[in-house]
DNA sequence: CGGAGTGGATTC
DNA sequence: GAATCCACTCCG
């Protein structure tokens, strides 16, 4: 029997490529297009794992993400949120596999580390400033959860983090956000529009 | 609490769609595609009861359905499979709900009535020869299990078919399949294939 | 929701 | 017109 795989699919390396690729050519087998070639490159190693997704820029329709808005008791905290809605257990400390990783431009030039607020504490064994970062960072891009960050007792992370860690939510010590913080954030957003304003009354001139 | 399934999930009546069918969009949350958009339409009363979906034709991956071997000892007829795979309790005689369907072609014409073989008895109160036909036609097209037939004993089925019936079988007599009606066949499918091969001569001279 | 596979626009 | 790229559909 003839096989089919090789006369419709062949995948190999390729000089001409960067080492570690592979040129795929696949034929289309139906449709009016039947007979083209589609050519795919691959690289090796290429994980489909979308809790490890790290936050690359995508598509603008990424950002249609919605807001959920908590209401609670004047005062009071809300900190316990159910784990719901993941398929697969996450493995604990999974951001550590994104250590070393670095955005760069299109030319592949390192841009400058971000910063954090220095509010945000690390929780667990030698989670670093880069660490925390990525952490907080595919939070809040990936999750469709709201995030509170670990709001387990600070001794018990620190006795047991393997137990008391919460994988679904960055390795950050749990932030109380309070009235004086919404009035901050609402005075930078309001000056922001009020340059941005201006920014264009020029522009226009 | 916004509500944010109003935010991510419509569903409406629509004017350009034939009357008492609904629009749904569904907003993906998360993942690679999250922002897309997922289009679904329903119209009322179609019941998601993939147990009632009749033998109507259907693109061709229907047929991809691969075809269970079952090996078993010379002489020995293995009548006994779980129930297993299906997620919903089917309700007892529920081809009985197929009567008085009938396939027809493209303008409504009716089409010529199917015969089964001889062999094939109907099990359970007045359940007929149309209804043991749509039951078989049905089984062989929508089961992903191996079709055995009613396994359970001729007085069992006859005085409780409510307790004896397995709905997940064909309302027809269990029917052993020895070496003759293989060998049978055989002779058939090969007949069937001279006939194409010499149809196919005579059409190229 | 991801991935395979195709249609169709774009580019040279 | 071929090569390439991207958007989209369909299905599991």
């Amino acid at each position: 029997m003839l096989d089919k795989m090789s006369v419709e699919r062949k995948r190999f390396e390729c000089s001409a490529l960067p080492k570690g690729w592979q040129r795929e050519e696949v034929v289309r087998k139906s449709g009016l297009s039947a007979g083209k070639v589609d050519v795919y490159y691959y690289s090796r190693g290429v994980r489909s794992d979308a809790s490890l997704v790290p936050p690359i820029r995508q598509t603008a329709s990424i950002f249609k993400q919605p807001v959920t808005v908590i209401k609670q008791m004047e005062g009071k905290v809300k900190t316990e949120f159910k784990h719901g809605g993941q398929e697969k257990p996450k493995q604990l400390f999974w951001e550590k596999r994104l250590e070393g990783m670095r955005p760069c431009d299109t030319e592949g030039n390192e841009l400058h580390a971000m910063e954090l607020p220095k509010g945000l504490k690390a929780v667990g064994p030698h989670v670093t400033e880069e660490t925390l970062l990525q952490s907080v960072a595919t939070a809040l891009h990936v999750s469709n959860q709201p995030i509170t960050g670990q709001t387990g007792s600070k001794t018990a992370l620190e006795k047991n983090p393997g137990v008391f860690i919460n994988p679904d939510q960055p390795l950050v010590q749990a932030v109380a956000v309070g009235e004086e913080d919404i009035k901050r954030q609402e005075e930078r957003v309001s000056l922001a529009r009020k340059k941005l304003e201006e920014a264009l009354k020029n522009l226009k001139q």
